[in-house]
This record gives structure tokens, C-alpha cells and sequence, in this order.
DNA sequence: CGAACACATTCGTCAAGGCGTATAAGTTAG
DNA sequence: CTAACTTATACGCCTTGACGAATGTGTTCG
């Protein structure tokens, strides 16, 4: 069931997006669904890091999780909120025009076109609606 | 000297943003120069935490101050990055429709409009900029 | 079943920050 | 100068949350 607007959490919104790591998460998945481990080894940091963040993410209503098999899959998701949803599409903006999260998608771009170079991601499943023309 | 743009601690600007106090406070300020009494008296609380607050924005370059006398007038400055005063622009207006943040604004008005009327703000500067038809 | 794998959670530690209270700092009036 | 006034800061207490390390949970495969 979808939280109603009324009871959003506006702090807990803006307090999710007070962190580096999260905002590096965010920037990674855009439009796409990625997989847990794409992000432990993007970010080159612990898996349980990568995790705690994500689940503050999900508890703050930002992005939603999905299972296949082993894999988790994590996806933006706007937020129930209509004022929340378009300061988050202006922050994503933002977080675009960042060298460094330009650097981040990079290397995930990277990572899929050459997922064998990756020892962490051997089968992991690539994320999804991904356009990579050099595949 | 205004902060260089690549120096803009994006984790300092939405960990002010993530607390309802600063929030509140940001609503009021909206396009005005509001003195510190004014928050004190229309947020109903203590002035050691409206002070606190207002510095926890400054440091985050949000907020800006002006001294004129024995009083201080804050007002909202656009932070030295583009992409956080878009982000910043796009939470004033989401603020502006909430119902809690109406209400501030209302009283602020009322206590513009008859500043007799509450005890502490006798000769206190009003908020500049102010567009109030029925005074 | 049990082992291997992907991910989540817990635990202990530490730093950041929110609050009330008290006090300091800056300004003005007398 | 002193007193009154407005605002800022320091202090102690407490909660939140970030981290590494260890452990737990859920799934697949043999």
C-alpha cells in the first residue's frame, strides 16, 4: 500500500539525501534497475555498506527493491509526495552534471559492456533498460 | 567572498535541509528579510533553537544575515551551485503548499499586520518586502 | 539434505547534531 | 560607565546514524 502524501516524511526525504553514498546510488540507478552487486563494485565499497544505504533509501519512500533468484535489483521510484518527486527529479538533474557521478556511470557503463572484467559480476544480471551502443 | 561552486558540500545542503525547525524557517523567510524575534514569536520556540538553526543554514549557505542594530534579518541567498539553487527553488515551492507551512505564513502575516498585539515584537523591525493589503 | 552464493541485519563503537539551560557577545539608551 | 535588550554560543545530555566486522536470511544447485 502507498503511503499517503499527508503522512510523508519530509525530513526523513531530505535526510536520505544528506549522504554521499546514497546520492552515488541514486546517480547510478537513473532510469535503470541495477543489481546490489554492480554497486559494491562500482562504488568499491563493503556490500553491507552498500546495503544499509539502500534500505535507508527504501525506508525514506525513494526507491523500491525487487527480487530475481539471489539477485535484488534496486530502482528509483518517486516518492508518494508531488513536491518530493520534483525536488528529487531536480537533484537526479543535478547529480548529472557532477564530475564525479559522471565518473560513476562511466564505470558502470563500463562494467557492462565487459562484465568478464569484473571477477565480482560473473552472472550477475546486468541492469535493465541500459543503452550501451558499443555492446 | 562567495564559495567556489566545486567547494559546495552537497551533503551539508540536504542535511539542512532534512530538519522541519529549518524548514519552517525557510518558509517564512521566503523572498523577505525576516528578524530573529519574528521566527521566535511565530514558531513558538526558544530563542537559543532558532538561533541555532538559522546558523546550522548559514553554514550550509543557504541563509544569509544582516545586522541592524540590535537586530538580525535573515534572508534566503542562492547557494553557490547551480544545481543546488534549482533543487532549493523547487523546495520553496513545494513548501509553499503545504498546509503546516501555509499556516506559518498566515500568522506571520497577522503578526505583521498588528505587531501590537504581540508583546514581544514591540519595535521590532517588520520583515521587508512584505506585500500586505491590509495594513 | 548441505554447500555456495547474494544480500540483509546485528553488534559495538564513535561522531554529528538536537535540545534546554546558562552564559557570552554585540548594540543602544540613559 | 551601566543597564537593558537582541542574538549567539557553550555546556551537558541524549538520540540518530555511519562504519567495520560478524552473523543471519533467502535462494540455487548438486
Amino acid at each position: 500500500m502507498a503511503r499517503k502524501s499527508s503522512n510523508f516524511d519530509t525530513e526523513l526525504f531530505f535526510q536520505a539525501l544528506g549522504d554521499k553514498t546514497r546520492l552515488r546510488l541514486l546517480n547510478l540507478m537513473g532510469d535503470q534497475e541495477i543489481c546490489v552487486c554492480y554497486f559494491v563494485e562500482i562504488l568499491g565499497q563493503s556490500q553491507p555498506k552498500v546495503s544499509r544505504h539502500l534500505a535507508y533509501l527504501r525506508k525514506a519512500g525513494i526507491v523500491d527493491a525487487r527480487r530475481e533468484g539471489k539477485w535484488m535489483h534496486y530502482r528509483i521510484v518517486m516518492p508518494s509526495n508531488l513536491g518530493a518527486t520534483q525536488v528529487l527529479r531536480q537533484t537526479l538533474v543535478w547529480l548529472r552534471e557532477d564530475k564525479s557521478m559522471l565518473a560513476d556511470r562511466a564505470r558502470l557503463s563500463k562494467a557492462c559492456c565487459t562484465p568478464a572484467k569484473f571477477t565480482a559480476l560473473q552472472g550477475a544480471p546486468l541492469p535493465t533498460a541500459i543503452q550501451c551502443e558499443a555492446c
